[in-house]
DNA sequence: CATGAATGAGAGTTCATTCAT
DNA sequence: GATGAATGAACTCTCATTCAT
């Protein structure tokens, strides 16, 4: 029965998540995956043979999971600014999250990979994000709440700027209030209320 | 003899730090740097008692040797602006730099840490450059080549963005031109020339 | 259903049969055996408990369905000596076949019994060899085309010369033409035209 | 030091020796060997990678350690048919000993082999022989003991018709009085004292 | 009868770490 | 100080075998 086949496996894939999210990516062994579901070595490997299979796995079921709210937002016509302040918010949130985040296990995972262009889930994520927020600006600008001459160049700055803020947070620890400072700091170039 | 002694650990950290840069953090093995030192098991272990150890002495000496070429063109009276594409231009070659970088060793390092606070290096590092921005950026408003009102935020915010742009390069890959891009769009909130 | 059972047990024995041949007898896996059939786990134990049980019944069908070439021969009243002649023939081409061949697993097989005894297989197969050749010889020798003193030991010298041509042939490799040379040489003795 | 090391190889080269005559080549694994050495798992991969590295270097030593009882007949200046009876007797014993014989685990190695060309210890033990019976035959023919047209080829017959006792004596099993009677037979073609 | 998921024993391999020399 | 042999824990991975469905 495939159906029960599959519900296994989206056990394993949820607590494999877990343990990705405790552990990272290089720290965690098939035996710890095994022992977090409480399922015999073997049976782990009826569906997955390695620890590189089943993170690729969580990932694919991580992109499939999110981006909801966004279309969501989108839809409601919320103004760009509002909405481009709830992403700020929802990453945020995202970059002060100690535990449930899949963060430095998907960098770790990177890093592992021979040739950075293997990874395209990374680069994916970062690219859906630069093409939303550059279209919200666009809208933002069109409505004459944002000021931006170019689109593009502003998004993937953005872009940048949270990755830094995202991988600052992993590794040498951030405040709260410093990631405020600068989503605000980032807005204000957009709304563009005073010269800087 | 300490003298012998200390030679042979600098020796020691010279060479662990070729295999860093080969092979990351976490999948350095104490074999590995006996290998690459062509000393004895026991010898290495003379010296460190494991790869922790040996990664964070190879980051010292990082310290020690970096942060000079700055101050010199510092005190070369070169203009504010000039020093700091000078910056730029230095961030943009390590970043693209594929060989010969400490940079992901350094993240898998700081990722293995309990707490993100405990990893003083990258923080250090950070701040350091942060003051040395900070300070070019006000010396430049002062001499009116630059523009800008909260010169500790902006010089934050281009190490956050620069940050972005390194993690980036170790992860998803990035093109020259997306940096060169980045760095130009960086100072030209400095620059102020238009009003964005 | 016994008709469908025995149906389905002949098709295991015949996969298998192949797989013997290709890996010999103590590289083959019940999984192995799974996978060629394209049946389940669950589905060969319902027949075979082993592979020894699976093999000892590949050989007995081999038994079955081969000698029969030779008594068809006979009965053809052809010469003995051209019946010996077709016989060597047999076993040249046999024992020079690369594929399509049990010889290694049989081999294997028998090494892996505890007492050479109790393989019976072997010794069948030789047994019956050599009683088909004296029994020509005794024919050859009677109508004035062979001569020999000894048959039952000639009988059993040339089994054991083409016993040890299948071996070498399996192990260190052969030559057609080395075949042949030891083929006439075997014939030599017993046409007996010059002294030896 | 070397020798120290050395003196361990050996030991362990021993120890799996007696291990290989035991089991076979395809039943060891290194846990047995590690066992039968009291060593630890680690100690062993210190020296081998593999039973089957570990099984080559037993074969090289066997080569080295035998072939020296000839050589001393042979400059004992006995008659060549002595020399040859006592080869034959030689052969002989060790085919009919049970214990203490690499003979199924040399032939397991071979079959495990790919390509039988591959096998070079085999063949050459075989070559190595012919040769040495045609050196012989040929000094019997020129004394007048022997009798024979082709020494190569009867040579060569000589030892399949052994080869061919050997296997058969591992794996249907044989008499010694089988074994007489074979041996004998091969002596009467070089006697030559009848026709046949 | 037949399936195939599940188990667990066991083989292979690698390394951090110790210690006699 | 320095060596490198030795140990043993930890991991990966594969199958024979069972059993609920």
């Amino acid at each position: 029965m495939g159906k029960k086949s599959e519900r296994k496996k989206q056990y394993i894939r949820e607590t494999a998540r877990k343990v990705f999210i405790e552990k990272g990516y290089k720290n965690v062994t098939m035996k710890d995956v095994v022992e977090a579901c409480q399922i015999s070595r073997g049976g782990l490997y009826l569906y997955y043979a390695s620890t590189q299979e089943l993170f690729l796995d969580v990932l694919k079921m991580e992109s499939e999971d999110t981006g909801d709210t966004f279309s969501e937002a989108i839809s409601n016509n919320a103004s760009p600014a509002d909405i481009l302040g709830l992403f700020l918010e929802e990453q945020k949130k995202e970059l002060l999250r100690k535990e449930d985040t899949l963060v430095v296990a998907t960098y770790e995972y990177a890093f592992d990979q021979e040739k950075p262009e293997n990874d395209t889930y990374l680069r994916n994520q970062f690219q859906e994000a630069v093409t939303i927020i550059e279209r919200l600006i666009m809208l933002g600008v069109r409505s004459g709440e944002f000021v931006c001459r170019d689109p593009h160049a502003a998004a993937k700055h953005m872009m940048y700027a949270i990755e830094g803020l995202k991988i600052s947070a992993k590794t040498m620890g951030i405040t709260e209030q410093t990631v405020d400072e600068e989503m605000n700091y980032l807005m204000s170039f957009l709304v563009g209320d005073d010269e800087e």
